[in-house]
DNA sequence: GTCAGGTCTCCCGCAGGGGGAGGGTCAACT
DNA sequence: AGTTGACCCTCCCCCTGCGGGAGACCTGAC
């Protein structure tokens, strides 16, 4: 078969299955080394299906190409894995719908923003440098693992982190998350650290996290009309989260903004 | 606010940002005329959040920036047209994760397939130039104006359709669908049309459409085993469909693909 | 006045494709 | 045995929305 007359029999284009044997994810059966013409064979057509498939689900070429090459099982596993990142995709889609249309009625309330001079504190804590999209799996796991080495009882308030600006504005940055606890010492992840004093504006989010950044920016809104500049991390506190309640909407989040030079205004 | 804090406070990042204004999507409030500087206010943040959501929701900049410059109520019509676009895809996903499970598995039985010859005929037709994307709604469109045109009585043998191979391998191409009636007459898109007789290789694909392309492969693969080459617009013939059950694995879709010279084989 | 960090513009990269140029090949006609 | 039109080849540029980085300029705190 020429490659028109599989394109026709595939429903993929011409120009696709070219790409598709450059990037050597299906090469023809035979290829003409003197026109360069490339010719298939009917037994490829199952594999330029799969390919179509995979593709559909917008499963990159370079992995399609690594799904092709594995044993039956671990392909599975590997469709498998890709299908849970579209579900979680979905899962932020329908969060930007909802926070989509929060966003555009007109705020019902004013935002309570409250000035704190934070003293230094020790803390047990795990840090680490992350990406945006690994965020949530980074700060369960971490979470997690306080929560582990410090049963309630040893707990002395509320969970908090603190989040480099970078996360956002360049997708990257450091992250911390720790508890207050009675006795802080180190063991696995966990190290023990000295929360540097902040002067802080702080703001309380209700409901989930998905639209947090519209109460970051009414506090950044707060801190432009006091003529204050934000700086540093973001510090966070969960006074209300997924361990102590079941309904998302009653999450309370405080929002603590370092303010440069607060002292000497 | 400068850029930084303005990425800052947004959790947009400041190369979005200035793309952002090149695209006319969110002017900074002011422009120093001598360095360039942009320099952005807090009235801007909730702006700057809608465009984030709505790219959030993959919605094209340029749609983002007529979205902006609509009224209230046309936005919200352009919402929701978007939203509707994603439940789309959303079902276009779930049919390829359906019909890429059938594909790993192998096939259990063979392929019937038939040679047949089919004279010419008068029937009613209608005729576009269409994109892949939009065969579906224009198909249903078409299908219900010839419904209309001819009640039951007046039918004499199940729809159909020819479809330019092109339509697959470059995502736009000549369709037609008709309904061979009594007596066939034009009226509105609707014309009187003699379908060209045509020798065919025919199957019988069960079930939805959506992993049709299986079909057409197996058949493509039948014409290559026996040396033949398919030409041609593809016919389909709508033996059993949605206006005939309501459970879409019952459908029958009758495939014929014109078969290059088989005359004289 | 110095100097670090912000900001400017401009160019290149990525994915996965499409459009089109310019030239060689195939196969069905006369 | 040509001719001719449809096919195929490679190569380059463009699209989207973003990131990386270079090189130059600006700002503001010491």
């Amino acid at each position: 078969m020429t490659i028109g007359e599989f394109a026709t029999v595939t429903h993929l284009s011409v120009r696709t299955l070219r790409r598709y044997h450059e990037a050597g994810l299906l090469q023809p059966a035979e290829i003409d080394r003197f026109t360069g013409y490339r010719y298939y064979t009917a037994d490829q057509i199952p594999p330029a299906q799969v390919i179509h498939r995979l593709r559909e689900l917008d499963v990159p070429l370079a992995e399609v190409k690594s799904i092709l090459a594995a044993d039956p099982q671990r392909r599975a596993q590997m469709i498998t894995d890709h299908l849970g990142r579209l579900e979680g995709e979905l899962a932020r889609t329908r969060a930007a719908v909802v926070s989509l249309e929060r966003l555009l009625r007109p705020d019902t309330q004013d935002l309570q923003v409250e000035m704190r001079s934070v003293p230094a504190r020790l803390v047990a804590a795990v840090d680490g440098h992350i990406t945006l999209d690994g965020v949530i799996a980074w700060y369960d796991a971490a979470m997690a693992e306080l929560d582990a080495a410090f049963p309630p009882a040893q707990r002395t308030g509320p969970p908090g982190g603190r989040y480099a600006n970078e996360l956002f504005t360049h997708g990257t940055g450091d992250v911390s998350v720790f508890r207050p606890v009675r006795d802080p010492r180190a063991s696995g992840r966990i190290e023990v650290v000295e929360l540097a004093p902040a002067d802080l504006a702080v703001a309380v989010h209700h409901g989930p996290h998905d639209d947090i950044d519209v109460t970051y920016g009414r506090l950044g809104a707060w801190a432009a009309e006091h003529a204050l500049t934000v700086d540093g991390p973001v510090h966070e506190t969960y006074l209300v989260g997924p361990r102590d309640t079941d309904s998302s909407s009653r999450w309370r989040t405080e929002i603590g903004w370092p303010i440069f030079r607060l002292a000497q205004q």
